[in-house]
DNA sequence: CGAGCACTTGATCTATGTCAACGGTAGTGG
DNA sequence: CCACTACCGTTGACATAGATCAAGTGCTCG
């Protein structure tokens, strides 16, 4: 029986922290993780972006270490496509989850502007376009205030760094093309 | 031909970025690692505590993507082991990289005299006791400056949450043993 | 002894947080 | 259709945590 690609809505729970299940890769969409407390309060912890794995702790431990929920519309395929991961495959999604630490130390360090470019840059695809989270979640991603977050989006948009266009499905507050 | 294990003093560099080298199992100390601009300049990526693994990139370029410094006296002991790598050593290794990403992520987020203790936390050993890294060092892991960093130990200090003690070989203004 | 480093501490400034009010849009139920 | 609610986003006024600038201490090494 092999497991079918999944698709989900913006703000929707992909899976709780604990809970059974396997990995994914996520082909298309943004998707957060947040660590659950012993409160069930959840605290930002990281990021998928197109092409990275999800839940790849579940081929060593059966279930989820965090709690994820899709930033925009998502979705996954199951992982490993042969239904078992080789050496290579496991080295390069190291690899790609070690890079993406990275990337989002950065995204949390430096000016407020800086960040919240670092971001819109992240998540933009090759054409150039973006569909951003929530003010609220890139909020918690980079550890600034919902309203601010506000300020810099219409102050990247004055500056015409950035310009609203407009996709069918999606907020007109949230998409983007990069100037 | 086997390698032998390796020993640094607090400082140096352990590998540049993009230099080629195998990986290692960190045994004891702390290791920076930085992103490395064209420039030459470097941005703080990531940090490895005792148990952690080096360059495990190594296994898939051949060479480090980011530079390493060692923050303490470090000892590295060459990895795998065997020579090999296994899966479940590879699962085990990735596993361990996203936790201490989402460690390193809470500690750019919240209050700066949290987020120094949640380093503080994360680098105590099973005795209680830590040895911290410079203030600037500090500083560049929890994007804070230097002043900050002296004057909060200062206060934790004061609180009596740490107290200073005297390790040989060890400046004493960094280590501690938790209240 | 002097130079260089790491650290400490005080005074002041400012980027961002906080609080508050309001507008637009989607959904829901009458 | 409208009324109502629930979000999400925008904007202004003001407060403050932490940055910045500056001066000084103590240690180590040549």
């Amino acid at each position: 029986m092999s497991r079918q690609p999944r698709k989900t809505d913006p703000g929707a729970e992909i899976h709780a922290a604990g809970s059974e299940g396997k990995a994914w890769r996520l082909t298309e969409g943004v998707v957060r993780f947040d660590s659950v407390g012993a409160d069930g309060h959840g605290s930002f912890a990281s990021l998928a972006i197109a092409g990275d794995l999800i839940g790849c702790e579940t081929l060593l431990f059966g279930c989820y270490t965090f709690r994820a929920t899709a930033l925009t519309h998502c979705r996954l395929d199951p992982w490993p496509e042969g239904g078992v991961a080789d050496k290579p495959a496991l080295l390069a999604s190291l690899n790609r989850i070690q890079q993406r630490a990275a990337d989002l130390v950065a995204l949390r360090g430096g000016q407020a502007s800086e960040r919240v470019l670092g971001l819109i840059r992240l998540l933009t695809d090759r054409n150039g376009r973006v569909i951003l989270p929530t003010r609220q979640d890139i909020a918690d991603i980079t550890d600034l205030r919902f309203e601010t977050i506000s300020r810099i989006v219409k102050q990247l948009e004055r500056d015409q760094v950035i310009r609203s266009i407009r996709l069918d499905g999606v907020h007109a507050t949230r998409s983007f093309a990069l100037a």
